[in-house]
DNA sequence: ATAAAATATGTAATCGATTGCATCGAGACT
DNA sequence: AGTCTCGATGCAATCGATTACATATTTTAT
């Protein structure tokens, strides 16, 4: 295999010493006008290429960026992916990507991606970390290259980018409010995860301020699933005083829920109305096309890039208080309509 | 920040040298039983972690698989990479990530990920690469760590693991032909991408063998996405001769078609049988639910890496001719019915 | 008992890029 | 003319792990 060549190579044919390549390469305007085009004119010669381990070494940056996802599968995750992609690949940054659990599986920490001089930063879409993994983290002294987005822990101090989850859900009812329901359900996500424990908050709050009626049987207990989704229809479905309205806390849910409803004769939203949150790429296309409310993911993805960069690149000033909170819109399309 | 330890503390508190205590640690059963439990002990005491830029300068083995999608944001590609990235965690691999798309609008060359160091190999998902690219790669004196998963490019002569398309096709024409149906169309995908070729293909060869009648209207042209099954639906609706069952080469397509028809008022099965390929997560809960054809994903991405790591370990040995073809399989569900 | 072989460990070079310090020459200032 | 600055460049140490080779120690064979 022709070995790829090195800055030794590049500094015989431009007649310099490395010291001077390098500085050309990484710092260009502290050399001479004419070593400079003679060291570019030798690079492009030698087809030379820097070797990032090598440069890792010396200056202890790997120049890449471990992002976690509690779960390869799920495809929320692509379009905050291809943001943080986005961003990093412009500063010359790569993207490792890894599970949660298949880390924890592997017996490995998470805090070894940057202990061994993988990843400069780590960005975390997991907010159900085992306690002790986060303390962990907190600890360890590399706790200033982590951020969570999407996610979060509540009660540790890392920073974060998120969306207006609490606003999301008052929009959610507020839609329903002004359409005319008054009987409003909502199907919630995951116990204990943060985002969907918000939402369920906010949804309280607002039926509370609207004045509405609450019955803890109109409040179904779901997951991540559209199966969960499935099973809240049903739920529905058995009660002799249906909601005219029902707020899921998740796109998938509200998919599942139309899709058991569906099998069972019962119209959405001629029977009720049923809205999402998120707005996947496949809520525009389900049947019918979903009410929901939307998160900007590739901004998410950006965002939270942008923020880790500017603490990798700067880790002694305060970032403590860090924090982002994007904001969500509502998308009306065919799930929702006034109650009969 | 508390300088993460080196091989060297381990030495000192283990009272050997490093190259022992690297022996230890790669190569445990070259040291005396004595050394080996000194050198675990010091390495817990210390905490040591290996460098990994180090140990790539010094090995040239990055201990890094580069995988490459055409875009980031499709969900189809999240259980392969999860396949990918058991395979390659178990073997103490990380998984770094493109897009094809975003390196190509970088600037940055492909080859370059292996040239720098950054991976050892590489795994494209992306049949659709530019000729330029694909002979660049070729001519790379690294093509031999470069795979083609999923996607290929025809010509070029790079490993790669597959699914039987041509059987896939098949097997749809047969289960609507043993559903009774004898004018069956068929949804491409975009033109150009050897799999929707080879579906197409073999779809109009079952055709002929099944001596059913074929007419170019039945064909209709679309891509990936939902839209293109959403045109071949007002298509279909348009004809007055209508097929009474629809092969697309998608699930997408099969969604977008479906929808469009309901948005339409024609039920499917009962006026019409649709069904799709890949069986993605979404197909089962779909109304109605899609018959599909059915690629194991985890396992498309787990054999991936598996043939890739054999390249890498041995790259020597002669493995131009290696190609994997995973079988498929029908799943049966609602979409699919006898015609009326 | 002694040579040969096998085992265990240490020494030091090496991978390739970066960077503090030293050097050198040219122009500026006294 | 002599000294001082300053910009441009080179020298060589360094990052941390691996490994060829040398050396020391133990085991085995004769």
């Amino acid at each position: 295999m022709a070995k790829t060549s090195t800055l030794q190579d590049v500094a015989r044919v431009a007649k310099v010493s490395t010291a001077t390549v390098s500085r050309t390469l990484s710092n260009p305007n502290v050399v001479s006008e004419s070593t400079r085009r003679r060291v570019s004119e030798a690079v492009k010669v030698t087809g030379y290429r820097i070797n990032r381990a090598a440069r890792t070494l010396r200056t202890q940056r790997a120049h890449s960026v471990l992002v976690l996802l509690p779960n390869l599968s799920n495809p929320f995750f692509s379009t905050i992916l291809e943001g943080i992609s986005r961003f990093l690949s412009k500063q010359g940054y790569s993207m490792l990507i890894a599970s949660t659990k298949q880390v924890h599986d592997s017996g490995e920490r998470l805090i070894d991606y940057l202990d061994d001089a993988r990843a400069d930063g780590m960005i975390i879409l997991d907010g159900g970390l085992e306690p002790t993994v986060v303390e962990m983290l907190e600890n360890a002294p590399q706790s200033k290259r982590i951020l969570f987005a999407c996610e979060w822990v509540d009660g540790a101090n890392f920073p974060s980018v998120r969306c207006q989850n609490r606003q999301g859900a008052r929009m959610a009812v507020n839609h329903l409010y002004e359409l005319g329901h008054r009987k409003i359900a909502h199907v919630t996500g995951p116990d204990g995860n943060v985002l969907m424990q918000r939402r369920k908050d906010a949804f309280v709050e607002e039926l509370t301020k609207l004045g509405l009626e609450q019955r803890p049987e109109w409040i179904f207990e779901g997951d991540f699933s559209l199966e969960a989704g499935c099973l809240a229809a049903k739920a529905w479905i058995a009660l002799t005083d249906r909601p005219t309205a029902v707020f899921c806390a998740s796109d998938e849910l509200a998919m599942g829920f139309i899709a058991e409803l569906s099998r069972h004769g019962h119209k959405v939203p001629e029977a009720v109305s049923v809205m999402g949150f998120d707005d996947i790429d496949l809520a525009e296309q389900f049947i019918p096309p979903l009410t929901s409310i939307r998160q900007d993911r590739l901004m998410i993805g950006e965002t939270s890039a942008e923020m880790l960069m500017a603490r990798i690149a700067a880790p002694d000033d305060d970032h403590s208080q860090d924090a982002a909170v994007l904001p969500v819109s509502l998308v009306i399309r065919k799930s929702t309509a006034p109650p009969n």
